[in-house]
DNA sequence: ATATTTGCTTGCATATTGCAAGTGCAAATG
DNA sequence: CATTTGCACTTGCAATATGCAAGCAAATAT
């Protein structure tokens, strides 16, 4: 449906053409923070995403190869999305926006915890959750991988 | 204009309502890399952002403090924008946007060049730059300032 | 004086987003 | 086993954002 074209050859710009949009790192902050993993767990967030552009980023995030879409191991009803390495591989990214976001913005409580958590060693916090997150990749992409679309 | 309303206390959402689009980030990147500092300038960017939508994004990014409008030193037709501290706190996330897009883009070979660079180390190359983008503010700041807008 | 540069604004076509209401299949309920 | 509910979307349409081309005023160059 829509394509991957890239506007030039900078990687920021890349980078933008493939998550620089006010959807797409929320619902793999969704996926990495709040582990969820179906379209109704990401339709529920704070930020009140739309039906149909959830669809969209859902599809787009695929096609990048930042999540796989796999069939639920408990229900036929559900889907399963799941983090790529290539989406592990945006933590630090997300981390130092979560440090910059510290800087000049009232943050929650929790999430000031959180990224003081993070502080104090940054590495080991990055290192230790994507291992995490890999594991649970592992535990479910042995299961059946949902068709990829190829049109 | 616009306004900066924020979709939830999310430090990520906050930080998408403010440089979460497809342009901004490139006009950051413009400054912080390439020295750019006029609208024409920012006009010929490979990307060809449209000169209405580069309008908007300027006043956006200055409504979010991110940059400055001064008067241009050299000449009252220009205007010169300049970073902020702020923005120059982003550099951390974009370089690792250009880490990430190393691992998986195939870039020009100028940029693999200054990314092995900063691969070499990562702390100094963001504390350099950073201080001399601020260098360069300090030496512009000091000039006229534009009419902040209180609409 | 006239032409050109600069930093926009304005109109209008197209694309993207947002909202509400479906739809089809699976699973739970009676 | 018929009906309702849950889940993952799709569809239609209105609102908003983007993109393109042209225009415009002030400043500078010729």
């Amino acid at each position: 449906m829509e394509k991957l074209k890239k506007r030039s050859d900078c990687p920021i710009s890349g980078s933008l053409d493939i998550f620089g949009d006010k959807w797409s790192l929320l619902i793999i902050r969704d996926m990495m923070f709040f582990q969820k993993s179906t379209y109704g767990e990401f339709l529920k967030s704070a930020e009140g995403i739309a039906t149909n552009i959830l669809a969209s980023r859902l599809q787009s995030l695929e096609e990048a190869k930042l999540i796989e879409k796999l069939d639920h191991p408990n229900s036929k009803a559900k889907f399963l999305y799941n983090l790529t390495q290539k989406a592990v591989a945006l933590l630090p990214v997300i981390v130092e926006i979560h440090l910059w976001a510290d800087k000049y913005f009232d943050n929650p409580a929790d999430v000031k915890k959180k990224i003081k958590e993070v502080k104090k060693d940054k590495n080991e916090f990055i290192k230790s959750l994507a291992k995490q997150l890999e594991k649970q990749m592992e535990a479910t992409t042995s299961s059946n991988r949902t068709s990829i679309n190829t049109n």
